[in-house]
DNA sequence: AAGCGTGTCAACCGCATCCCA
DNA sequence: GTGGGATGCGGTTGACACGCT
């Protein structure tokens, strides 16, 4: 298709955000709320693009955000996800408050990448010849990596079948960030909102059925429905600076084990029950 | 201590899709 | 119905940190 690039890049800055341009960027935001990312930058004093401006709110200000470690709940979910989803990483994280798409992304890609390419390895070694199975994707170079087949992640979900449906944008729910900051309403992380307008390939149809996980798997998933998240001690400095608290010293919510079983069997039973009437439409059909 | 290799992750880029005039 | 601007998504890049030799 092709398009003109959304900025002329000329006088732009480019490259990491300073302290200043991040305080420019907050300040604005939690006045006028999210969006018209095209004119922001020019209205809140900012060089540069705004796309960039997008990108540095979405994966790094946002106050809702959850710093530190992939806890290994999370991780867990995210490897299954991942086997149902493949790379959709904003699907991935719109079921993980907190994390975004970038995040996971990069976590799938340094970490869990990783660790998949040698259980593929170890399974190869031990089957021989072995399963029809979908083998995973080959991780060593990141171009053979696209489109390929996610799954397969252990014995586990093995034999799960994976969808891969091309990368479609999704309407996110209206936001207006000044009003909220709930951690949901974020456009990386609303694709399963009800704008949706456009065609809903199987698996967002499949995540239409499923609640909002946030409350369920985070107690006091409320918290951060505020103005003011939660903040550390340790993040006095950023407040004063910023007049919001710091994403990086968020404090980071429990999970559950058991909910998260729970949610990966909610998962199965949908798609066996979406496989079901896909053979029945097939039947139909013949 | 210095050089090199590798890992991590913030940021960029191109394209798909939405949305509105 | 259509064209073009706005937005969102996923892949890729590159700077920096860190560990090893």
């Amino acid at each position: 298709m092709g398009r003109a690039p959304c900025c002329s890049n000329v006088g732009l800055q480019k490259g990491p955000w300073t302290a200043k341009e991040d305080t420019l960027l907050i300040n604005y935001i939690r006045a006028h709320g999210e969006g018209h990312w095209r004119s922001l930058p020019k209205k809140a004093g900012l060089l540069r693009c705004g796309k960039s401006c997008r990108l540095r709110w979405m994966n790094y200000l946002r106050p809702d955000i959850k710093r530190g470690n992939i806890t290994p709940d999370e991780e867990d979910l995210i490897i299954r996800l991942h086997s149902l989803l493949g790379n959709r990483w904003s699907l991935i994280a719109g079921r993980l408050p907190g994390r975004t798409d970038n995040e996971i992304k990069n976590y799938w890609n340094s970490h869990l990448g990783k660790r998949f390419k040698i259980n593929t390895r170890n399974d190869q070694n031990n089957q021989k010849g072995g399963s029809a199975c979908v083998r995973g994707p080959k991780i060593s170079t990141q171009k053979n990596y696209k489109n390929q087949d996610s799954t397969a992640y252990g014995e586990k979900i093995m034999t799960t079948k994976v969808h891969l449906p091309k990368a479609m944008r999704v309407s996110p729910l209206p936001i207006t960030r000044n009003n909220s900051t709930d951690g949901m309403a974020s456009g990386s992380s609303t694709s399963l909102g009800d704008g949706n307008k456009g065609v809903l390939d199987d698996h967002e149809e499949v995540l239409k059925c499923l609640p909002d996980l946030r409350d369920d798997i985070f107690e006091g998933g409320e918290a951060n429905h505020d103005d003011q998240p939660a903040c550390d001690r340790d993040s006095a400095d950023f407040v004063s600076n910023y007049g919001v608290c710091d994403p990086l010293y968020q404090i980071s919510e429990p999970t559950k084990d058991d909910m998260l079983d729970k949610i990966y069997e909610e998962y199965q039973q949908l798609l066996k029950a979406e496989n079901s009437l896909d053979s029945f439409v097939d039947s139909l059909l013949i």
